[in-house]
DNA sequence: GAACGTCGTTCTCCATATGAGAACAATTGG
DNA sequence: CCAATTGTTCTCATATGGAGAACGACGTTC
C-alpha cells in the first residue's frame, strides 16, 4: 500500500506550517488542529519540529505561533517569485487602474494555480483573490490556462469526477477538453461563474524566454464588469500585459 | 519513549527543504540523500510531499530539485527578517566600509545563531559567512551574545558536553558560565579563534522596543585585523550600529 | 474566591506509516 | 556497446505518529 506514496507525516506538517504562513494573524494549537484536522497532541508535537528547525516562533507572551526568520530568508533564495513579482507587479498594477478589476498573478503547482500576488480592484465593491490560494484547474480561468499551455501530465492530475464548485462549472471530462482545446487556440481562456455565482474571470499565459508556461494573469471582475464575451479592449489589454511580462523575463 | 518528542519524519522534511534552500544549485536526490543522511528512495518520497505542496519544484529537463513559488510566498509574509533586514541592511553597509570587517545579521533560534544576512569584508583575501549558516552558541560571538541577553532556557538548551571546535573553543561550562557574565556585563562579545583558528569575532545584541533581544551584529575578521582586545573604535562603532539598529525597530 | 471554561502541554498505546535496502529504469559518457 | 551514473519504485520489519485522555496554567464569571 506503499506505491506511489509520499509521506504523511511530513505532510501533515507542510499543512500546519501553510496554515500559519498565511493566515491573517499569529496562531494556537487548538485552532491549527482545528483546521488542519488533526489532533491537538500532534499538532504540538509538529510546532515543536518546525521550531526546533527556525521555521516559526512562538511568541512568548500569547504563546502564539508565528513564521520565523529561517522561511523569510528562505523565501529571499526562491528564484521564480522574485522576478516574476517585480516584472509583473508594475505591468499589472497599470492594468488595474486602466481597467478597474482585480489581477491576479498565479503559477502552476501539480495540482492547481497558485495565487503568487493579487492587485484587488478599485471599485467600491472589490474584489479579490487572497495570495497563497490555490485555485482548481478545470474551475477557473488561470487553472484552464495552465491546462492549456502547461505540461502534459497536468491534465493527468485532475482529480476526477470533477467537482462542481457552482451549477456552471463544466464537470463533464469531454467537454472540458473541448474547452481547453478552444482557449490553447485563442490564447486566452474566460471561466465564467465556474469559481462563484455572480463572478466572471479571464485569464492568459505568461511564458518565459524558453517557451515554457511559466504563470498566468488572471483578471476578475462581477459579471456586470466582465461578461462571459470580454471585450476587445479588456481582451487587448490583457493580452499586451501577458506578453510584455512574458517579453522581459 | 516518545517523551518530549518532536516527528521524526517531519524533521527529515525540513532538513531536506533546507539542503535545497540553501544550496548553491537545483540539487539531486542522490545529493540530497548524501548530505541528509538518509536512504535516497526515502529522500524521493520526501521530494514528492514538498513538490505536491508547491514548495520546490523539479526542473522538467535536469530532474533537480530547487525551491518554488510557494516558499518565496511565505517569506513575503514572515514579519521579522523583512523589518530587520531593510533597517539593519544600509547601516551595516556603513559600518562594513568604514571598518573593512564582514558584518553579520543573526537572529536567535532555540539552539543556534541563524545567519540572516551577511556583508563579506571588502578586503583583497575576504572573509564571510553564508547566509542561512547556524553559528553554534558557545563557540561564536554571535552565539554566546544571545547565550548572555536572550531567553534563560536558551542555556538549557546547551548540547554538553561542549564540542570543541577549535582547542581555543571553551569546553568548560564554568568557565563559559563566567565568560558569557562578563558578556552580559560588558555588552558585547568576542570569540577569538573559538570557531576557526586565526579568525575572531565581535558581537553585540539588538533589542526591540520592548526590551526583547532578537537579534545581534557581528564583526568578523583575522586575527591580524580584529584582536582579541578590539579596538575602542571597533568597539564604538559596533556598539554605536546595535544601538541606532534597536532604536529603529 | 471558588467553580468553570479554555488554552497549551504531556502522556500512553496500538495501528501503520516510515526508511533501509535492493532492484528497476533511464541517462550519460567513455 | 558497456559501465557507471542518475532518478524512481518496490518490499518488509520496526520505529513512530496520531487519537484520546489527563494535566497544569490562565482568565472569566458569578
Amino acid at each position: 500500500m506503499d506505491v506511489i506514496s509520499s509521506v504523511r507525516a511530513a505532510d501533515t506538517c507542510l499543512r500546519i506550517l501553510q496554515q500559519i504562513a498565511f493566515a491573517e494573524q499569529p496562531q494556537g494549537v487548538t485552532q491549527i488542529a482545528g483546521k488542519v484536522g488533526i489532533a491537538k497532541g500532534a499538532v504540538h508535537k509538529h510546532l515543536r519540529t518546525l521550531i526546533d528547525h527556525g521555521m516559526i516562533v512562538q511568541d512568548p507572551t500569547t504563546s502564539l505561533y508565528r513564521l520565523g526568520p529561517k522561511i523569510w530568508l528562505m523565501g529571499q533564495k526562491a528564484p521564480d517569485g522574485q522576478m516574476l513579482s517585480e516584472i509583473a507587479l508594475p505591468l499589472m498594477q497599470a492594468v488595474r487602474d486602466d481597467l478597474g478589476l482585480a489581477v491576479v498573478l498565479s503559477v502552476p503547482t501539480p495540482k492547481s494555480a497558485f495565487v503568487l500576488a493579487t492587485l484587488r480592484s478599485n471599485q467600491p465593491i472589490d474584489i479579490g483573490v487572497r495570495p497563497g490560494s490555490e485555485l482548481q484547474l478545470h474551475s477557473s480561468a488561470q487553472g484552464k490556462v495552465f491546462l492549456a499551455f502547461g505540461p502534459a501530465d497536468l491534465w493527468n492530475q485532475l482529480q476526477t469526477p470533477l467537482e462542481a464548485v457552482t451549477p456552471r462549472t463544466t464537470t463533464d471530462v469531454e467537454t472540458l477538453r473541448r474547452d481547453i482545446d478552444r482557449i490553447r487556440q485563442a490564447g486566452y481562456a474566460v471561466a465564467p461563474e465556474e469559481s462563484l455565482l455572480g463572478i466572471n474571470a479571464l485569464a492568459a499565459p505568461i511564458f518565459s524566454a524558453t517557451g515554457a508556461m511559466v504563470g498566468s494573469i488572471g483578471l476578475i471582475g462581477s459579471i456586470q464588469h466582465l461578461s462571459a464575451d470580454a471585450t476587445p479592449h479588456q481582451l487587448k489589454v490583457l493580452l499586451d500585459l501577458t506578453e510584455a511580462i512574458s517579453h522581459r523575463i
